[in-house]
DNA sequence: ATTGTAATGTTATAACATAACATTTACGCC
DNA sequence: GGCGTAAATGTTATGTTATAACATTACAAT
C-alpha cells in the first residue's frame, strides 16, 4: 500500500482493455463538467488528482493531509467533504462504504454505478461495472415494490498479486 | 421511522414466505450457538433481542442507549462493539455499511452473505438472498484473479409503502 | 459598481470505533 | 468446595470519520 503514484490505471472493463492515465481522466472530468454547466474548481480538480495520483482508496483525512502538503496551507474536513461530495454527485469519484474512503471512477462518462473488489492484503481496489448486476437489482426490486436509487457492490477478498505472493511465501518457508 | 417492535417481521426469502417473530429467531441463535459450542450470553442475546424489537438498522450508539435503558445501567462502547462482533461473526447480524448500522439476520441457520435494500425515507432495510448474486460474483472475480471473501450489496432507494404513501401526498395536493 | 449565488474557509462538535488494561464470570479439574 | 485458566465484560481514554453553523471570498450577470 505505497502511496507512490502508479500512474497509468489498469482498466478491466469489458468495453476498454487498455490504461488511463490520470492527467487524461482528470481533463475529462473538466470537459464533462463543462459540458454539463458545472464549475470544476481548482479545489475539486486537486482533490479528483489526488484520488488519481494514489494507488488505494483515501481516507478523508488521508485527503486532507495530503492536500494541506500539496497547497502547503490547512484544509478543514469541510473543504474536501464538500468536494468529494460534488466530485461523486458527477460520478468522478465513488466512496467505498466499507472502508470510508473515496477512489477515482475510471469512467464518469458512463454514470454507472460501479462493482469493487477490494484487497484486504494490499489495499488496492479495482473497479468494474457489469449490468447484470442492475438487471437483477432492478428484478429483486420489482418483486417487493422498491424504487432503487443507488447502490453498493463490495467485495472484499484477496488480489491476484496478493494471491501469487502468499504462494511464493509459503514455498520459501519450506 | 417509529422504534416501536413491529413484532413479525416479513421474510421475502424465496423459499420461505411467511413472517418470522423476534422470540423464535433469538431462541434459533441460541440453539445454533449451543450446537456450534459457544456462548449466547446475557449481553449478546439482549443486543439480538433489541435490534430483533427495533424496525430499522440501529446505529452501535443508539443500541448502546437502549441497552443502557434496558439494563439501568451505563454500558461503554466496546461492550456493544463486541458484542455484535460476536452476533455477525456467527451470522445472527449483518452491519449495512452505508448507514453505519446493523440489523439482526433473518436466516443464521444459512451462513449466506445478504443483499439489504434500504428505504431513504422511513430508514427500514429489508434482507434478500439469492445465489445468483454470488455466481455473478464469483465469475468477476474468477476474471481477474481476485479470491473474494466478503461480499456487502447495499441498495438505497424507497420502499412499496413510502412510494405509495409518496403518491397519495401528491394526490392530495392537487 | 452592485448584487446575487456558488464555492470555500473556519470553528466547533457530533457520530462512529477501538486500544489498553482491569475485573468478573464460567467452567474444568483436583 | 477451592483453584486455575480462559473467555467475556467493564472501564477509561482516545482515535477516526463526518457534519452543522456561520463567515468570507470568488464570480458571473446586469
Amino acid at each position: 500500500m505505497t502511496a507512490l503514484p502508479t500512474h497509468p490505471r489498469p482498466c478491466i472493463d469489458t468495453n476498454c482493455h487498455g490504461e488511463h492515465e490520470p492527467a487524461e481522466r482528470v481533463a475529462l472530468a473538466a470537459s464533462l463538467c463543462d459540458a454539463r454547466g458545472l464549475h470544476f474548481t481548482k479545489l475539486r480538480r486537486q482533490i479528483l488528482e489526488l484520488l488519481w495520483e494514489t494507488d488505494h482508496p483515501m481516507g478523508a483525512y488521508e485527503l486532507i493531509d495530503a492536500l494541506t502538503l500539496k497547497i502547503s496551507r490547512p484544509v478543514g474536513p469541510p473543504t474536501v467533504y464538500r468536494a468529494l461530495e460534488f466530485l461523486m454527485s458527477e460520478g468522478f469519484a465513488s466512496k467505498i462504504e466499507s472502508l470510508n474512503a473515496f477512489v477515482p471512477c475510471v469512467h464518469p462518462e458512463r454514470r454507472n454505478d460501479c462493482l469493487f473488489f477490494i484487497c484486504n492484503t494490499c489495499g488496492a481496489s479495482t473497479e468494474l461495472e457489469d449490468q447484470r448486476f442492475e438487471r437483477l437489482i432492478s428484478e429483486k426490486a420489482e418483486q417487493i415494490g422498491f424504487h432503487a436509487a443507488r447502490r453498493v457492490i463490495e467485495v472484499e477478498g484477496t488480489c491476484t498479486t496478493c494471491v501469487d505472493a502468499d504462494v511464493l511465501q509459503s514455498v520459501g518457508e519450506r
